[in-house]
DNA sequence: AGCGGCCGCTAACACGATTTAGCAACCGGC
DNA sequence: GCCGGTTGCTAAATCGTGTTAGCGGCCGCT
């Protein structure tokens, strides 16, 4: 079988002393205890010799603190998104030392609830508590025991946890601004949402914050929206149907997809009317998802964070728990992290 | 603060027994040991009262068993794939009650060992070594410590591990099949690999083992490919290239492209010339990558099955742990998980 | 000589569970 | 009345670590 581990009771033996010493050694305790050079030479060498790694089972025993914490939510199967948020929390444990406990939810409270309660009985230091897509959420009440953060959602009810988001409405702006500096003032069409800031598919936080920047940078440059396509779900297809159904009514000079997959639908419906994008039709869009460069020509896209929003969330997570250790109030504010503006070649002037 | 979490003393002095009793009874073993009916009923309301849960870490310090194990990835981030893989995993590790560390090691050596050690230092039941891509790696020596399983890899030399990995010559078996099932006998054209066994960007096991399936079912069928590009890598720019080359020589009955993305670059090469897929060119490919129904006509593909790659590895896994405290050999076969055909609407007969 | 103080180390307990060994009480048989 | 066996429970050890309290020895001062 597998050899058994090496313990500190091995280092104090094979150096000669108590395992006490060995572990105020161990803890970089050692000076402050007046353990004389000699000793804590013999017992770091007889450590680095006998090849002594901590148990950290043991450690969380006796000190509380897992060096763990988990990463819950809704899914994580949805995109490569998913997979982005995932690793910037993974690099920002990893620089910790900390490992990611990682479950999902799919929705379901039942399994939320055991999945907190099994995360709680491994006694993680802390929790991120993620949504795939950005939207409002109820607080789960186990989610108060341990030091957590929001990750892509916003509590319903005011409650003392930060959260980290993107910044949907920044996003907006941006996305208007590429058109306007382009030189866009007529046949401004939205697909996905819009025109009216009540036109947003139910439940996401993304349609109406995007909307409404798009709509404060429009206005205030004095541009009309030409008009706009609520879609119920946004995917290829229905960013197909919106356009399609467009281009029977009326010629646009540039579309504004509220997200990746609505555009490609968008080209794709370009496309069978005949005209080229960006010449005949400039369409800038939200997420910078990997089609994004995969598509003909390659899609100007505000792009998603989520490698910056993983990040993001572990970082306040452990603000959160120092600031629990030292017995502060919990900061409840959320942050909002930039969407940046990736320029590609979906964009280009109207024609004269 | 948090308040204190309910343990086992706590139990037992609301039930007015001692701790070893409400051990015995809580464990399920009260019945052997001959504890009456009535302290039996006493401890287990005690317990439901106080909403008592065990503490897995002080279980784990017991008996050695932390019911998490780890995954362990080159990376988790490049597709959605990854994800249904993770997720595959998620759902058979939740069915035992157990939870999963994740990891990154970016291909590099120091960081897998480092991710090894943090796992085995909090005493993971076992780990799944898993390849965001199927390929031969060669066996960290850490991972001979714990129970473990290769997933999407094979082991470069010998070594007592089971793996598991997509039945990649079948899906190339069935690939061809498709296309022979349609009528199709001429000017079928690979992308991607081949035409000859040697024809394969370098490193995949993919390439092989598909291209392996491929040659088999054409060359009993007594039909002959017509042509074969090998690209250094397959995303979609290559595919393109590819096609648009193959299309100023001659033109192809039906393409085999080698993953979805290639695909997705010959359905833009396929526009481009003015070919109807299916109508004038067929198309299959594999992977099954969610753009495959998102590109028009949507793409017949042999799906890389990742959630039962994940799963699949999780029940190994279980099964090596139990051969192990068993004391048996550990199983060091490799399963073949099963690639599905996803018929949809880029196949059809030749045009007579 | 007696006493206080420092130096360098160790014994012992705690964390929360599991498990082994054993104790007290009762019963029956001779 | 003593012995042996069964019943029903508990004391105590254990896992590997961190931490507090304290012990013996030496020095210096009066």
């Amino acid at each position: 079988m597998s050899p058994r581990r090496v313990t500190m009771t091995d280092v104090a033996k094979h150096a000669g002393v108590s395992r006490t010493t060995a572990s105020l050694v161990l803890s970089g305790r050692g000076r402050e205890l007046r353990i004389s050079q000699s000793v804590e030479r013999r017992v770091l060498e007889a450590a680095q010799e006998l090849e002594y790694r901590p148990d950290i089972v043991s450690q969380s025993m006796r000190t509380g603190t897992t060096r763990t914490i988990g990463f819950v939510s809704d899914t994580v199967a949805t995109s490569r998104l998913a997979g982005d948020m995932i690793k910037g929390a993974l690099e920002a444990a990893r620089e910790r030392g900390v490992m990611l406990f990682i479950g999902e939810t799919e929705g379901e409270p039942d399994l939320e609830r055991g999945l907190l309660e099994a995360m709680q009985d491994r006694r993680v230091d802390g929790i991120v508590f993620a949504s795939m897509f950005t939207r409002t959420i109820p607080v789960p009440a186990a989610l108060t025991t341990a030091p957590a953060v929001l990750l892509n959602a916003l509590p319903a009810e005011p409650c003392p946890l930060p959260s980290v988001v993107p910044d949907e409405i920044e996003a907006g702006r941006a996305a208007a601004r590429v058109l306007l500096d382009a030189g866009h003032r007529d046949g401004i069409h939205l697909v996905g949402a819009g025109p009216d800031i009540d036109d947003v598919p139910p439940g996401t936080v993304a349609g109406v914050e995007r909307l409404t920047g798009i709509r404060d940078v429009l206005d205030r440059a004095g541009v009309e929206i030409a008009g706009g396509r609520v879609c119920p779900d946004w995917q290829p297809e229905h960013g197909y149907a919106a356009t399609a159904e467009l281009l029977e009514r009326e010629r646009p000079r540039a579309l504004v997809c509220l997200n990746d997959r609505l555009a490609l639908g968008a080209y794709q419906a370009l496309d069978g009317a005949g005209l080229k994008v960006p010449d005949d039709v400039s369409v800038v869009s939200f997420d910078d998802h990997p089609i994004a460069t995969w598509i003909r020509p390659k899609l100007t896209t505000v792009a998603l964070p989520h490698h910056e929003l993983g990040r993001e969330a572990v970082d306040v997570l452990f603000a959160e728990i120092d600031r629990r250790r030292e017995g502060r109030d919990p900061d409840s504010r959320s942050r909002r992290v930039p969407m940046p503006v990736r320029r590609r070649d979906s964009v280009a002037a109207p024609r004269a």
